[in-house]
DNA sequence: ACCTATAATGACGAATCGTCATTATAGGTA
DNA sequence: TACCTATAATGACGATTCGTCATTATAGGT
């Protein structure tokens, strides 16, 4: 009735190693560099068995992006926890996006490939169920930061958005930035690091502003809450950051 | 001395000929349906002949963003000439924006993938050259109108941001904004073109308030600026996006 | 009529994706 | 133990793709 039977366990092992090995290639590689054929030989299973856990390439693709949003949504928890205001917190969660954007560079960019036809329509109907929750556990987070400033009567909120609105004002203003910042990635260092902070800071701070999020960019120095965020919040982070940088 | 010398001129007609059969193709298969085979294909030239204008298929992606950012300019050119504040302005350069996106959604996206070192390193430097120009007049153009807004002092600038980084606030916003949006661009439709538009003015006008660029939102009815700028400036481009929606 | 430097061609090798006929194996059965 | 079978694993293969380069064609000069 069940001759040979393979484990359950054994094949989220199996996943974990692929993707393991995927981030790797990409990695050393780049995106362009990452390869089904490489993939395989990169792995101790063969071509078919690979096909198994992942329909085509896009799947894999998709597979990489999911398990990048699973990082990004607890560097978000950890960030909505920063004991401060509401606003600080909101800049918290901004500054999660820069790390993971600077650790996972490739699985950033990945977000929008992931988005795009070519990838959804090709890829398993299971990865892209996952996604969609994911980027919704995503928001919850955020939004659950936004109402309560709403209620509170920190954000003032003057043009009256819905807290669904706000979220995506600060996602996009969060993804724009990053996105447009991370072609001087190259030109890494720490002078080129700090400069990325500060434009993120400023931009996020004029959009904040505008929503009259209390207290305002010129009566309190969030320069300060990203020294403590370093420290207090993601000091593995930034640590594998410069390790990364001196390894150059 | 001189056997068979090709006319400069037609080197620019052929190019102009590859550039036309490259974008249709994207047009009607998207990026990934773009393969030198088939361009060869479409076109009275050898593969030969095509790799004498473009050294390779990156290259030939950078030329294509390359166009895409000329029409742009000219977008952006009308925009700023459009007869209103420094705000409107601004705001018009924002539509202009979203236009382009929606009339040539994959050149929108190429931005990205041509800032991408894959792309970057391979394309040849004629193109890679012109890419900077291009980029720059761009930018110029924006920046007059916030010289222009800081001096009059209808910006107030608060948080006393160089011109470059109000360049660049906007810059993200706007393209974060409509990166987000364009992964909804297939359930398109009349209804979710206006929503676009409604959450495109919703992100740039928090930025302007957190500017605090006269007038402010509540101040003054910006959804009558975008009927104007339909109308009056992008009339012909409505037109077309009009066209294209009815053609589905 | 002939020569030559330039332009154009497309067959080819290497690399990639994804398939599927073939082989191996674990568990059940006599 | 010997055998059987449904599942799992394999990797050779066809189809595409990219980019090259030996070969062919051509326009101007002699």
């Amino acid at each position: 009735m069940s001759p040979r039977q393979i484990d359950q366990n054994t094949l989220f092992e199996r996943e974990k190693e692929l993707l393991d090995a995927a981030m790797l290639l990409i990695k050393q590689q780049g995106v362009e560099g990452l390869t089904m054929d490489k993939l395989v030989k990169q792995v101790p299973f063969s071509k078919g068995t690979v096909y198994s856990h992942f329909t085509c390439k896009e799947d894999l693709l998709l597979g990489l992006c999911n398990r990048g949003m699973g990082i990004l949504g607890a560097l978000f928890m950890r960030a909505g926890k920063f004991e401060g205001t509401t606003r600080e917190r909101i800049i918290a969660i901004h500054f999660a996006y820069l790390l993971y954007s600077r650790l996972y560079p490739m699985m950033f960019m990945l977000v929008i490939s992931a988005k795009s036809p070519g990838v959804t329509e090709k890829s398993s109907t299971r990865n892209r169920e996952m996604h969609l929750q994911l980027e919704a556990s995503l928001t919850t987070g955020i939004i659950s930061i936004i109402t309560q400033a709403l209620a509170d009567g920190e954000c003032n909120n003057p043009n009256n958005l819905a807290p669904e609105q706000i979220a995506f004002a600060n996602w996009s203003s969060a993804f724009g930035t990053i996105a447009l910042l991370s072609k001087d990635f190259e030109q890494c260092g720490i002078r080129a690091q700090m400069q990325s902070e500060q434009a993120l800071l400023a931009n996020v701070n004029l959009m904040l502003d505008g929503l009259q999020w209390q207290p305002l960019f010129s009566a309190f120095d969030y320069t300060q809450t990203l020294d403590r965020l370093r420290i207090e919040v993601f000091a593995p982070e930034v640590g594998l950051l410069d390790a990364q940088e001196q390894a150059l």
